[in-house]
DNA sequence: CGCCAGGTGCTGA
DNA sequence: TCAGCACATGGC
């Protein structure tokens, strides 16, 4: 069985961090997907031993994958400048960015947009089994993404069939895009972040959050800062940086962290939602995160305004019958 | 059963 | 530049 050295890392923190969804632990192996490689993981020793259902796999892919190459410790010390971060650190070293195959990235974040992880994985894997290639390796068998001429393809009925909502036409719309060749993929990854950004902008049904993923989960744009939802609490709470549009909570965040702020974003995310799933046992709104919105929750303050989807759903009930 | 989920595009001020 | 709204659905 191949191996390759893999120091300073930490597997199934990465592989559960949020930022791949169709990777799954099995009988203490990991199973996912590299582009149509179906691939079969585990660490031990500072090492990683490895199959995959492609003879010719190259060992070299599976490092850049897991982007074992780069200096983890020197980005971290890069980062570690305030206690906040540093605490995340503290929790998740050995957390790595990992570099993506583009088009799943890009699929799976616009699919990503009001909904939770595990919805999202299923729809994931509902598109693969009905448009993706069967790929198998040892007992485990499952389906390649789609490519996405294939989803281009794809009537948007049969989308919303698969549960994807008001989100298959946004998926529909980048998966053309991606085939007209209007998205330069090979200049996404050497460009300054802005360029990269304003490119992935350019697809339709991608805005901010989704730009700022697939930049940083794909094209190695490090200094990419995805705020999300639990982001926005993190820089509220934790940041004390409350009456800031979300807008001038990214520039600090990119201004705070500096060129690896998406390392620190991915360390602060995967802290919170963690910290997040430790409260679920105990108390209810006693966490530190939960609860606050959007904009703003004023200090003392005893009632919380309404979520951004508790407000969503508001709306919709209103127009009920 | 109600809350929440790694948002985006459009509109009007 | 920013707030408000519609958009659909299921996991827990």
């Amino acid at each position: 069985m191949p191996e390759i050295p893999a120091a300073d890392f930490v597997l199934a923190t990465t592989l559960r961090s949020g930022q791949v969804f169709r990777w799954q632990e099995q009988q203490g192996w990991w199973y996912g997907y590299l582009g149509d490689t179906l691939l079969k993981l585990r660490q031990h020793d500072g090492r990683l031993s490895y199959e995959t259902s492609d003879p010719a796999f190259p060992p070299h892919r599976l490092t850049r994958f897991l982007a074992l190459d780069c200096d983890l410790a020197a980005i971290l010390r890069d980062i570690d400048v305030d206690p906040h971060i540093h605490r995340a650190i503290l929790r998740h070293d050995g957390l790595r960015i990992l570099r993506q195959e583009p088009w799943e990235c890009l699929a799976s974040f616009i699919l990503s947009s009001c909904n939770n992880i595990a919805r999202l994985t299923g729809m994931l894997n509902r598109l693969a089994r009905r448009y993706g290639a069967p790929v198998a390796l040892n007992g485990f068998s499952g389906w390649t993404f789609p490519a996405p001429d294939r989803l281009a393809r794809a009537p948007e009925r049969r989308l919303r069939a698969l549960g994807l909502g008001f989100r298959a036409p946004y998926l529909r719309a980048a998966a053309r895009c991606w085939c007209d060749g209007a998205v330069a993929v090979d200049r996404l990854r050497q460009g300054a972040y802005e360029q990269t950004k304003a490119a992935l902008r350019e697809i339709e049904g991608v805005g901010d959050k989704v730009a700022d993923c697939v930049a940083l989960f794909a094209f190695e744009q490090m200094e990419a800062f995805p705020l999300d939802v639990w982001m926005l609490r993190v820089l509220q709470q934790q940041y004390r940086r409350r009456r800031l549009s979300p807008r001038r909570l990214h520039a600090f965040a990119r201004r705070h962290f500096g060129r690896y702020a998406g390392y620190a974003q991915q360390y602060l995310y995967h802290d919170a939602r963690t910290l997040a799933a430790r409260n679920e046992g105990g108390g209810r709104g006693s966490s530190s995160l939960p609860q606050v919105s959007l904009r703003e929750t004023i200090p003392g303050e005893s009632i919380h305004p309404p979520s951004f989807a508790s407000r969503c759903e508001a709306k919709q009930n209103r127009g009920v019958h």
